[in-house]
DNA sequence: TATAACATTGAAACCGGTTTCCGTCAAGAC
DNA sequence: GTCTTGACGGAAACCGGTTTCAATGTTATA
């Protein structure tokens, strides 16, 4: 049905000049009724949509933003996407998606590239890790970009930011403990280079002490963030004598929890009766493990949802206005307005505008930094049922 | 460094015509040495990259192939998605993530205006749910798509496909149980209407046959694929008289195992010393579940790989060979070739050039169907440590 | 040696839109 | 009843490449 119609033979069928249809495809304001009626009528009647590609090289700007993520399989990746992916949806815009193994020593070429062929017209970096300072230089010379990254303090970011409270969220988790009455708290920290591993030990701290107790260094163990290093923490404290073992312990990741569960498991260690366990993330497995694990929820899918609305408000401020566009002329014709001026908000919370409001989360250098809250989610491996 | 360069700019530079420079880029044949070397020195030397969205238009196709997921959050999608993105990563082509929540009734809409945009010469559609008549049609109005889509029997698809031998699996699944001396194996499958768990089963009446066993309705039960039913088929199991249990479950797939799993922890029943288990998929999360799940592996990483070669082979076929293409020159000048003359190969196996050989999977009227293969991946919910 | 065939390369058309520039026409100002 | 002003819409330039077509210089053929 819809064969490839252009601009031109639009034009035509309407009785008009191109640049009629192309004002009234881009909703340009001095344009009459009668005209703007004429062309929509046979648009819709044609199905037409305009091409994305002409369109990009006449208008200068792709409806192209770019996702550059570490690999899938890695935990949080997906759910961020998601939020991300649902946000997009509502747009006219489409993701472009950059997953790139950033073990690969030839990364910086790739992502540069990525980023010479201008296709897309701004980018999200999810956890970029030491590809940050690359990107960065990116980033100055005029690329629109949002990141999210826990490995560095977000004062240091010169680039708009979604993330996390990290000491709160340490705190909750060493919080929630010592309200079950725990005394004895264990920390698995994560690698002392991550920013977010540094935020939750303070949130640990600061916990404790609060409850008028002092972090104890022999409570303080190193980990890595990933099941290899929790295995080899656990073996360590399970190694101890009995009454040097803690009664609970705040893991600074699930994933290191994970590997706590599994050497408790091994050596058949009842978890929480003899020790209570708390993680971080709330990664989709932690509900599903055995015991399944307490932990401290980052939103991640609202963190990418997030993100993208941040960076579209850059690329294009009305990004999310209900303009009249040809692609929604097309499916079930009439309806087409429907879906357009239902914009899309990223939580159920409303609070859209930020970047206009007075409200805005700009740092004193007019840096966009967006920190959302973290919550506590109580499972077995802290309360026994 | 690299401000926007435009392909004029370059002839100028290099004292040549607009069209030598751009069949140097493209490795037209007729170019003479001199001239070429002559266009490539200042092609590096600016770091030039051709504009993908002119090329696009004036070329006719966008480098760009999409890809239909749902949600990201689903097991084995992100990690097809991670064999996708190994494969793209080495090519000159980019992917555009459509990811669509099935369960929103606009979705033949979505996926419509995904496509009438011609944005992407290809759509690789990944467990597209009942968006696959749909996505038919599109296929046979002419758009290259290739499916990842065990719902229905190959045999019924009109375009390329790729999945794995889900009898077989079913096969190894339940003739492991049998090598271990089950003899009482019950079979929970999964949703009658899809084809994969029709296989599933089939393969597991096929093993027990094959050992003297008539599959007994009794130890039948009917699941959905999802967590919920696999705990409504463990209570249901667990429910009966103890004589009536079975010795061990095939699971039609890691999802229901999951559920199956839960029940027998809360009722405190003992896998696999009361009872054995083995699943179907392994999911990422299958070796972290307690016990770990022993479960029929798909290649779900490959079979995204495959299933992208197979698609870019038919939207471009030297989508693979080594031309030199600006986008080399940059970088580390220099070294601009190497990454192009390694050729990307989805697998260790180096099967490549599939499409032309006589050995490839070819039906009779001329569709490419890829069937890769299972194996059984042993843990402890089968086998006592 | 004249000519056909071929290898190279430049000029120009084209891809399908957006946007600038300019002419037309009608309403309001003087 | 002219003149100014602004709304409206068409013609043409432009975005940055690819590709067709034709011209040039060479080499092989007769």
């Amino acid at each position: 049905m819809d064969e490839k119609l252009t601009i031109q033979d639009i034009a035509r069928l309407a009785g008009v000049s191109k640049s009629s249809v192309s004002r009234v495809l881009n909703n340009y304001p001095a344009i009459s009724q009668e005209l703007r009626e004429r062309v929509m009528r046979v648009v819709r009647e044609y199905n037409f949509v305009p091409n994305v590609t002409a369109r990009g090289l006449a208008g200068g700007k792709t409806r192209l933003v770019g996702v550059l993520t570490p690999p899938l399989t890695w935990p949080a990746v997906p759910e961020m996407l998601r939020g991300v992916a649902e946000y997009i949806e509502r747009t006219s815009y489409e993701m472009v998606l950059y997953s790139v193994n950033f073990e690969n020593p030839t990364h910086t070429d790739v992502v540069d590239r990525i980023l010479s062929l201008r296709m897309v017209s701004g980018l999200l970096a999810i956890l970029p890790c030491d590809l940050t300072p690359h990107l960065l230089k990116h980033f100055e010379r005029g690329l629109p970009m949002v990141m999210i990254n826990d490995q560095e303090p977000p004062e240091r970011f010169p680039c708009p930011w979604v993330g996390v409270d990290n000491r709160t969220g340490g705190y909750q988790a060493t919080r929630h403990l010592l309200d079950l009455g725990y005394r004895r708290i264990a920390h698995v920290m994560g690698p002392k280079r991550y920013y977010c591993a540094q935020e939750r030990y303070e949130g640990y701290c600061q916990a404790l002490r609060e409850a008028g107790l002092e972090p104890d260094p022999e409570l303080l163990l190193q980990g890595e963030f990933d099941p290899a290093s929790g295995r080899r923490c656990a073996r360590e404290l399970f190694a101890r004598e009995r009454k040097r073992w803690p009664e609970a312990i705040f893991v600074a990741n699930d994933q290191m929890a994970y590997g706590f569960l599994e050497v408790a498991e091994e050596q058949g260690i009842q978890i929480p009766q003899e020790i209570a366990l708390v993680g971080f993330d709330d990664n989709l497995v932690s509900s599903h493990v055995r015991p399944p694990l307490t932990t401290v929820r980052q939103p991640f899918s609202q963190m990418g949802a997030k993100a993208i609305e941040l960076l579209l408000k850059m690329v294009d401020p009305d990004h999310l206005l209900p303009r009249v566009r040809a692609a929604e002329g097309m499916g079930n014709a009439g309806a087409g307005m429907t879906s357009a001026t239902t914009a899309p908000s990223s939580a159920a919370d409303g609070s859209d505008h930020q970047l206009r409001e007075p409200s805005a989360p700009y740092r004193s250098d007019g840096t966009i930094h967006i920190q959302l809250e973290t919550s506590l989610v109580v499972r077995a491996s802290s309360v026994p049922a």
